[in-house]
DNA sequence: AAATATATGATAGTATTACTATCATTGTCA
DNA sequence: TGACAATGATAGTAATACTATCATATATTT
């Protein structure tokens, strides 16, 4: 028998609940193929209505907009990844052997990963990296943010910036740091497939391991003081 | 008598040079201003041609679309700060001194920087900062970096990535960390106004004081080795 | 079993947007 | 004088992002 872990979402992103119907249910799960193959400029309500064989007017009662779909299933994920890297690291007590593992669980997605998940984390992570700051970038970012539709990605930065804590209690910018390694491990992710001149990640089968070491290189030096 | 110095921008952007006639000149120098007010999904030709007293017609005959008019301005922004860092740069002869020069340059807006230019730099930043991510994560991007789009952004990442080089010339990921860089540079911005809970950086009147300092902080770490 | 409520479907309609097309007017330069 | 380039004026179109209304099917309550 399966167990998913659904993760937990503010029940303010959405109208009503998609996980405790069939049709959001489906919503959520075409959703995801839906805006990773038009690209969310070109995904719309109508769009999606026809692939579920359900109608635009359907979906608009589960969320009031395209952007708020989004918005939960970036939620979705961050929360995803941050109770992820919680249960990953809580049993371990060398702080730095833990932000090895944060990495690890931030820029994979593995077999055990995707098990405990009834949404398609590969494309899921596609959505994140094209389009996440489509959601944050927008005049409208202040008063989401108050509304909370970003506690699991700001959940996730102070996971991991209390681990940066941990490892090195005088670091003057931990939260800018772990919000920075976050959005490095969305970047490289992006760039090294559409703007190559601007990493020196090179797309190919073990990307995301480069990537992995990349951040930690780059952890490893601004944390680890020479003993003076 | 004020000499202006105006950024060459990559001519495949636009259809005709607004910098060659007058209204070209009133759609680039208006439209700082209406995209800084509206915010660029609000923003469109028709309100434009009003604000300048012309017609929607007539500024499609400049940029073929509204996208490509915050292209090119993202080139100005990005161009003007690439050539203040090479003339700010090139007769230093210490590298570390270069790199505090080149990030009190791309994070700080002078008089002097201002007075060369007949943009408005303050509001031209306050767009890259909430829009620049709109024309580089899209399904278009590919295809525009290779019609050399991209160019002055991807120049000014060279120009940082020598300086990072000739400071750590084994440092193994110069252009992501100087990508890097000014992604937390325009980051920081935005998050400090928006996110504050997503950065140490507080909102006020020493906000880039504070930017450029945790740079240099983040650089320090990340290039200046202990001697072993 | 009847009454009621809820979820979904079907359909229509609207304001706005992002253009495209056409023709008229004005100024400029040879 | 004539030709041409730049701009203006106006109209039109397909798509988008919704909103509204009504019908129907299904589930729940009494």
């Amino acid at each position: 028998m399966q167990v998913y872990v659904n993760p937990r979402i503010n029940e303010d992103i959405y109208l009503k609940d998609p996980i405790q119907s069939d049709l959001g249910k489906k919503i959520i799960f075409s959703s995801v193929n839906l805006v990773n193959t038009l690209g969310f400029d070109k995904f719309n309500f109508k769009k999606l209505g026809a692939e579920i064989k359900s109608t635009e007017a359907s979906i608009y009662r589960y969320f009031p907009n395209k952007e708020r779909l989004l918005i939960y299933l970036s939620a979705w994920y961050w929360e995803t990844k941050n109770y992820l890297i919680v249960s990953k690291t809580n049993s371990i007590t060398d702080p730095r052997e833990k932000l090895t593992k944060a990495i690890k669980a931030l820029v994979n997605v593995t077999e055990e990963m995707q098990s405990q998940n009834i949404l398609e984390l590969h494309q899921l992570q596609a959505i994140v990296t094209q389009e996440f700051y489509k959601i944050t970038r927008t005049k409208r970012c202040s008063s989401h943010n108050e509304s909370g539709y970003f506690e699991s990605f700001k959940r996730l930065c102070t996971s991991i910036s209390d681990i940066i804590k941990e490892i090195d209690p005088d670091f003057k910018y931990p939260i800018t740091m772990a919000t920075s390694l976050i959005e490095m491990s969305i970047s490289n992710n992006f760039c090294s497939s559409n703007l190559p001149s601007l990493t020196e990640i090179q797309c190919g089968e073990d990307k995301r391991k480069q990537i992995e070491d990349m951040m930690t290189y780059f952890c490893e030096r601004l944390l680890v003081r020479c003993k003076k």
